[in-house]
DNA sequence: AGATCGAGCGTTATGAAATAACATAACGAG
DNA sequence: CTCGTTATGTTATTTCATAACGCTCGATCT
C-alpha cells in the first residue's frame, strides 16, 4: 500500500477463513469447467493476492510466497501472474506495477480502477466502454483488451483533505 | 516499435522538417505563456519524441539524445519526460513503458489510446470518459487523471492477419 | 551591486521490475 | 510406454527508474 497522507487505519479488506477459502474453490470449480491447472505456484499467488489489503508488487508476492518466509525466484511468480491474469483471476495495475484480485464477475478482459493516490487502495468498478468501444470500431481497431485508470482521492482521504 | 507480425512497411508519421519546427513553436508559445522553461534538455526530448514513428522508450531517448551519439544520464531524460508530461507535451504509455507526445488539443491529464499489438502503433483518441467519470463521482472518488489503454489491432495489421 | 533563494542540471550510484535461456519434471493422448 | 506438450526450477541478465549530492543560473529584494 501507498504511503498515506493522513493516517487513517482502514480495517482489512483481504479475504480470510472462510471467505478465502470459498473463493479458492470458485477459481479450482473454474479451472476445472475449462480443463486449465490451478497448479501450486499458481493457487499460492492467488491466495496471497485474495487476501492481501490491497494491490500487491511482484516483489511483495515473491517474498511472501514461501509459507516458511522462503521468497520464490522471480519467473515463478511472473508465470502465475501470467496465468491468473490470462484467466481474469488477477488484473496488473499497470500505473503502480502492481496486481490485484479481480473482484469482478466475468469481465474478461477488461478491466477499470480507481486508485487513491493517497492511501494507495485501488477500487475496481464496473466498465462501461461503449464510448471508447465505439471510437475504436470507427477508427477501425480490432480491440483485444482494455485497462483504464483513473487516478484521485478516495473519498475517505479526499473528506480528510 | 514492436516485432511486427507480418512486416509492412509504414511510412513516417513524425514530425520532420516544417512540421516539426511549428509544433516546436508551438510549444515554446505555450511555455511562454504559462511561464514555464522549456530548457535545452526538455526541448531535445520532445523534439525527439514528435519526430519519431511510434512509442519511444525512456532509453531510447537516452541513446538518441546527444546530436554526436553520445547518450544522456538517465536523470536527465527522465526528469525532461517529467516536465513534458505535466505540461500535457506528452503522454507515457504504461503498458509498454513508453512515452509519445500528446496529439490532442487541451486535453489535460487524460489519454487514451489505441495500441496495435502487431506493429506497436500507438494512435491517440479524443477520450470520451462520461461513463466512468459518473461512476467515479458514485463512488465518491474524486478523479485527478486517467488514462485509458486499449490492445487489439490496427486497420492494417487486422486486414492482413 | 551584492545577497539570497529556488528551479534545473550533471553526475555517481543504486534500487526495482521483468525476462532470457536452459534444464528438469509432470501430465495427457495415443 | 513413449512421445509431445505444458509447467516448473534455476541462474543470470536486462530493462526501467530514482536517490542523493553539489553546482549553475536566473529572478528578486534591498
Amino acid at each position: 500500500m501507498g504511503a498515506e497522507c493522513h493516517h487513517h487505519e482502514s480495517g482489512h479488506v483481504g479475504l480470510q477463513g472462510e471467505a478465502l477459502a470459498t473463493a479458492m474453490t470458485a477459481a479450482e470449480a473454474h479451472c476445472e469447467r475449462t480443463r486449465e491447472r490451478l497448479t501450486p505456484p499458481r493457487r499460492r499467488v492467488l491466495q496471497l493476492l485474495l487476501s492481501a489489503d490491497g494491490p500487491m508488487k511482484a516483489y511483495d508476492l515473491i517474498a511472501a510466497f514461501g509459507a516458511d518466509g522462503e521468497p520464490a525466484k522471480p519467473p515463478t511468480v511472473y508465470r502465475a501472474l501470467e496465468f491468473l491474469e490470462r484467466l481474469g483471476f488477477a488484473h496488473r495495475i499497470e500505473s503502480l506495477n502492481a496486481y490485484v484480485p479481480c473482484r469482478m464477475e466475468g469481465a474478461g478482459h477488461r478491466a477499470a480502477f480507481l486508485i487513491c493516490e493517497c492511501c494507495g487502495a485501488a477500487q475496481e468498478f464496473e466498465p462501461d466502454f461503449a464510448p471508447q468501444f465505439a471510437a475504436a470500431e470507427l477508427a477501425g481497431y480490432a480491440v483485444r483488451a482494455v485497462t483504464l485508470e483513473a487516478r484521485g482521492l478516495c473519498p475517505a482521504c479526499r473528506d480528510h483533505a
